[in-house]
DNA sequence: GACTTCATTGCACGATTGTGCACGTTTATA
DNA sequence: TATAAACGTGCACAATCGTGCAATGAAGTC
């Protein structure tokens, strides 16, 4: 490879693909002849790059690049997104489970897998503020459902507000599953949504023990927020394919990982 | 050799459906010539972008070009189980309602028929305590939805108690939809339930006006629990073939009786 | 030092995809 | 019914993609 000014030299795979993704978040969209000329690459190098993010779930292929995964605009959309994946996560989070236990679970389409993942006939109690949530658990046998009053957020899923914030102070629970947007082993927990947060930090406090699920994504990405500690947080619910650098950093700060089979 | 032309915009073909269904989202509908001058392609690749989006679901083929698949006419084909007097007698239901109104809908499968029956971008807000009727309204365009919180009730299909009657005296809507269990030209509304009578009364107090949409057997049968007297009832629709001496003991009462078609 | 092992890369080649154009058909509207 | 716009389809061509394979180089082993 003969050296060229305009091009990045040194860069071995691994980091090539972290300003592949850093490129992604910050345009939306990548193009692989672009980057090709960029990295001094074949192109051939930067499909495989492309084709290994894309496996993870970090971005999308399209014919000629790669779009930015997390583009998903509609609840529809991210409902539709990768279900195998959330299935395999929310079954692990059930697992954490015991029976007689009160739960509060955030609004999101992970949590909505996770509630439809819970056992039955366990007398579990499910606090939430999503009506997705609780019109999944209606009807089955052995839940208590508690319903979180307030305005409806449509991006959100669920009732966001001081309201929904007072009525998740009155209550004391055993797990809770606040949805996250990004975490990190040293910040802790953090929220895109700035009316979120009140009523996380809420949910979070009141609850014994708190889990997060994250898909890949939230492990690598920020989040304007700060919703919680890595204190706060005793589990943390991975995919099979998370970075394993990043998973021992959260079990050094002593938090519970679990993977996703 | 025109196959050149394809990157002025530098819009991959990929992102470009994204950006077609982002538009078609915000403006309900887009134009092929448009799209094509647009993104710099002819029209038959715009075509076919749409003839692909429209083969997912997620647009609707016109002549032109296409119209947004909406929420409305997918949840009506899912729900097409749903017994067709129902639907006809939500259809009219919802028609009772005006653009920017505040609305108090109740929990139960007539009342979730309703909302799926109502017109979308009307500014409409909706109060319920049923999670399945937020849920349903919830992604619609033009919805504002206000959660009632408490426990929910799995007979009864939503949040009642003390807490959700607090909820609702707080609130002051133009039009009120409260499940009846049967309705009487004399006496007025009847509930089965105890605790549902509480909900149902402070649902009519804080309603201008309210609607009693009623099948057949709920004009003939009797309840435990009164809950509201006939004169509190602004609007009764029946079906088509109600019974004639019913209806006009109604209308006697100043009652405005709507038939399904 | 010679050897193996392994990951990474570039290249060749066939397969796939996206594109514009031509041509005949369908559709909306006057 | 007449007419023009929009449509679908078949086709040629180029860009892109995926895969097999050999070359390179680093790291470990004898």
């Amino acid at each position: 490879m003969s050296a060229d000014i305009r091009r990045i030299d040194g860069t071995l795979p691994g980091e090539r693909q972290g300003i592949v993704l850093d490129r992604l978040q910050r345009f939306g969209k990548v193009i692989a002849a672009e980057l090709a000329v960029e990295f001094g690459v074949s192109e051939d190098s930067i499909r495989r790059d492309l084709r290994e993010l894309a496996a993870a779930g970090l971005c999308k292929r399209v014919y000629g690049g790669a779009l930015l995964a997390t583009a998903a605009t509609t609840l529809e959309e991210r409902r539709a997104w990768q279900p195998e994946r959330k299935r395999a996560l929310a079954k692990v989070a059930a697992s954490l489970v015991l029976p007689g236990q009160i739960l509060i679970i955030d609004a999101g389409s992970t949590n909505l897998a996770i509630a439809a993942a819970l056992p039955e006939r366990q007398q579990l109690t499910v606090v939430t503020n999503a009506p997705d949530v609780a019109a999944a658990l209606m009807g089955r046998p052995g839940f208590e459902v508690l319903m979180l009053g307030g305005r409806i957020d449509h991006k959100i899923g669920g009732a966001v507000g001081a309201q929904t914030v007072r009525d998740v102070q009155g209550l004391r629970a055993d797990l809770c599953f606040p949805g996250a947007c990004a975490i990190d082993a040293d910040s802790g927990l953090w929220t895109m949504d700035a009316e979120e947060v009140v009523l996380k930090r809420a949910m979070v406090e009141a609850s014994g023990e708190t889990v997060i699920v994250a898909t890949n994504d939230k492990l690598l990405t920020a989040a304007t927020h700060h919703t919680a500690s890595i204190a706060a947080v005793t589990h943390l619910v991975v995919e099979r394919d998370a970075d394993v650098k990043i998973v021992a950093r959260f079990r050094s700060k002593g938090v519970g990982v679990h993977m996703a089979s």
